[in-house]
DNA sequence: AGCACGCCGACT
DNA sequence: GTCGGCGTGCTC
């Protein structure tokens, strides 16, 4: 007997394939099934026959894993996301069975306990360390580590033991224990208005779906407000969701969350281990971890109880990156609460326009927290223009008098301006923190030779390799393609002739090392520090005030509280103004604000200087006058015009491959069959903005419809019409962050 | 995605 | 004459 099921694999397919299953298989089990020479992973995804295929063909499934199955609301999810995103569903389902090791066979850990055997009848002798064993198993067993611990014996000592039947093994299920947080553990006191914002979004948390924006200035104690929100989820037994940018789940966010359930919750990101993830994997999946804090692919987990989502910096670029399948983490976890009917909390100090436009059509509802913790102010914003406020070149200090000689150096390039360094000089002599936020990585972001004008470029990608002195490396951040620095220039061959041009992170340190010799400066950079162990070193240094002056990219505008920070210098406010990115302005504005948000958070008024060569540029004023509602006024009227979200919808269309004449034929091509509906246009082709990246040529192509077109159906009817030859892929990406 | 089959260039 | 390049097609 038995009956055919259709089973979607975690492949880049969109159809099911069909199976032999038994009588009593249902929708949304764990199988393994034969397919090809392979065994692959998959979901039933339907009943009965979907192929006309011969059912002699038809193989049956092999093994039906002893998981939970996955929910209809999370299947239905992730057709969703594949539908709307363009992506390949059993793609998108590997999302979801993402801990290959939670579908292997199960591994035990082996406890030791006693056979009741003697030492006697085991011809072995009495020994001090064999008894300090037998002891300490009378009461309960233990694994080989506990037992040399407790005994304080050697592993030699237990394996005699063992040998000898005196100890018996007891395997356990390897299963991590998450412990439940304490609901009522430490709840801080609210002032009233957290307090109302924490009472409206707990009744939200008694509905069903809901999107409710917590929008709070940096400093105004959004997480404790939406921790009381989970708290009110975790009474009704149910699990939370806390999404947050990767770089963001740091130890303090770690450690609020511990003060205020008294637990550690699970965590999701990249670095976890194998085990760590099948662990958690599992533990979510049975109902055994209660809140789950993560990156944006903890969204595909397969919760067993899901009560409430909060995105957490909900306007951060980071949810939008690519993964296995390009999405908005934060929209898709919208999707996810509305098919799970549940409340989401989108938590930020600078919403992004499109959740603006959604609370100002009552799709969202929104609750506000104006007033900062306790003393802290906002801090003083003053513009420094670099046109007239030079930064001026400066040499090493001689580091002892009668050595002049060889100390003396010819005066070196500055970034900083006069009233900048000055400020940096007071700060120092009143004690005070300072942190110089740069978002540019490593010393210089390119070396050009003056003697012949070489510029030295990536040979994989159309980008400049940024020089790390650190390192001594010159390195691509687009594909990490990595290189010695030469000695000479390759072109011309010059001794004398390759200069850095431009800062990064790692010359502003030497420029302030230089400057100020007796500061204490340490550098907070994704490349200088890569472990999470070491930026919560440098971020705990800070703390403690170890630290005179820090200097970082953007992982510093992230989250962290220095209650002795009074100065923030934004070295250049206009990198990112000049992109080709639609959300530039909006990023930078949202960075800068949310960096200025770090100076004076405790007791002491900060000041925030931010150096400029367009001191004019709205959104800087927009910054200095700290007017959000003005910047955002700006902002939608272009948007508006140029009927770019939230206003109208955009597809971008990325034509890449090893054959640039091929690529740019097919992307031509493209452009010839583009859609002529009204209401829809198409720009491009264009090369992309790196045009060759990682050894590929790319161009991109921009679709763009009203808002009340289906983009989505109009996209696969262009493709279709298209015949694409097999050496190039064509990407699409749904609501593109990048503009060109 | 993986993998096999199959047809054309540079090799012992 | 073969070895191996990767273009094409298939997997229930």
């Amino acid at each position: 007997m038995g009956k055919i099921v259709g089973v979607m694999l975690t492949l880049p397919f969109n159809d099911v394939f069909d199976y032999l299953a038994t009588d009593d298989a249902h929708i949304g089990q764990i199988v393994r099934v034969p397919f090809g020479r392979e065994k692959q992973l998959g979901v039933i995804w339907k009943i009965g026959k979907s192929s006309n295929l011969d059912d002699k063909k038809i193989k049956p499934i092999e093994q039906y894993l002893p998981l939970n199955p996955l929910k209809p609301e999370l299947i239905k999810f992730v057709d969703w996301v594949a539908q709307y995103n363009l992506a390949f569903t059993g793609l998108v389902l590997k999302m979801v069975l993402c801990a290959k090791g939670a579908f292997e066979d199960e591994k035990y850990n082996f406890l030791y306990r006693l056979t009741g055997k003697t030492l006697a009848e085991a011809k072995l002798k009495n020994s001090d360390a064999r008894w300090r064993v037998i002891d300490l198993l009378k009461h309960a067993p233990y694994s080989r580590a506990e037992i040399a611990q407790g005994a304080g014996v050697s592993q030699s000592v237990i394996k005699t033991l063992i040998d000898a039947g005196l100890l018996e093994p007891l395997p356990v299920k390897k299963q991590k224990e998450f412990l439940p947080p304490k609901i009522h553990f430490n709840k801080v006191t609210l002032t009233q208005e957290q307090q109302k914002a924490a009472d409206y979004l707990c009744a939200k948390c008694d509905g069903g779906f809901s999107v409710t924006l917590l929008d709070g200035v940096t400093g105004s104690g959004k997480t404790e407000v939406y921790f009381e929100a989970a708290a009110k989820v975790l009474a009704q037994g149910r699990q939370v969701l806390i999404l947050v940018p990767e770089i963001s789940l740091t130890t303090q966010w770690l450690n609020r969350y511990e003060q205020r359930f008294g637990v550690k919750p699970a965590k999701w990101h990249s670095g976890l281990s194998t085990t760590e993830r099948t662990q958690t994997w599992k533990a979510v999946s049975e109902n055994r971890a209660k809140v789950l804090v993560g990156a944006r692919s903890a969204l595909f987990l397969p919760f067993a109880d899901l009560g409430l989502i909060v995105v957490d910096e909900s306007h951060d670029h980071s949810f939008k990156q690519e993964d296995v399948v390009n999405y908005q983490a934060r929209d898709m976890a919208v999707v996810r609460a509305k098919l799970e009917n549940l409340p989401i909390i989108l938590s930020t100090a600078t919403p992004d326009l499109e959740t603006i436009y959604n609370v100002e059509n009552n799709k969202y509802d929104c609750v506000k927290l104006t007033s900062r913790f306790a003393a802290a102010q906002l801090p003083d914003i003053k513009i420094i223009d670099l046109k007239k406020d030079k930064p001026v070149k400066w040499t090493v200090q001689p580091l002892t008098p009668n050595n002049q000689e060889e100390n003396i150096q010819k005066p070196k390039m500055s970034w900083l301006s006069p009233s900048l360094c000055q400020a940096l000089q007071e700060n120092l002599n009143k004690k005070e923190q300072s942190m110089l936020f740069l978002n540019r990585r490593g010393y210089a972001p390119l070396l050009i030779c003056r003697d012949c004008g070489h510029r030295i470029q990536c040979p994989n990608c159309t980008a400049w390799l940024t020089e790390h002195r650190s390192s001594k490396k010159l390195i691509c951040h687009h594909c990490g393609y990595m290189t010695d620095i030469p000695k000479v220039c390759p072109e011309c061959g010059s001794e004398t002739g390759l200069t850095a041009c431009g800062p990064g992170v790692e010359r502003i340190a030497e420029e302030v090392k230089g400057r100020f010799p007796n500061a204490r400066v340490e550098v907070l950079s994704s490349d200088t520090t890569s472990s999470f162990k070491e930026v919560s070193e440098v971020i705990s240094r800070m703390e403690n005030r170890q630290i005179d002056i820090l200097i970082g990219t953007q992982i510093l505008a992230k989250g962290h509280h220095f209650p002795a920070l009074t100065l923030v210098g934004i070295v250049d406010a206009d990198l990112g103004l000049m992109g080709s990115d639609l959300r530039a302005a909006e990023q930078t504005f949202q960075l800068l604000s949310q960096v200025a948000g770090r100076a004076g958070r405790g007791d002491k008024k900060g000041t925030v200087y931010v150096q400029t060569l367009y001191p004019e540029n709205a959104v800087l004023q927009a910054l200095a006058e700290n007017n959000r509602a003005k910047f955002l006024e700006l902002e939608k009227q272009s948007r508006k015009t140029l009927k770019l979200p939230p206003y109208g919808k955009l597809a971008a269309l990325i034509v890449s491959g090893a054959n640039p004449d091929m690529v740019e034929k097919t992307a031509y091509m493209l452009k010839k069959y583009a859609p002529t509906e009204n209401g829809v246009s198409v720009l491009g082709p264009a090369p992309a903005p790196i045009f060759m990246l990682r050894n590929k040529y790319r161009y991109r192509l921009l679709l763009k419809t009203l808002r009340n077109i289906n983009i989505q159906v109009i996209l696969k009817k262009w493709l279709k019409v298209v015949n694409i030859p097999s050496t190039v892929r064509v990407e699409t990406d749904i609501d593109p962050y990048s503009f060109m």
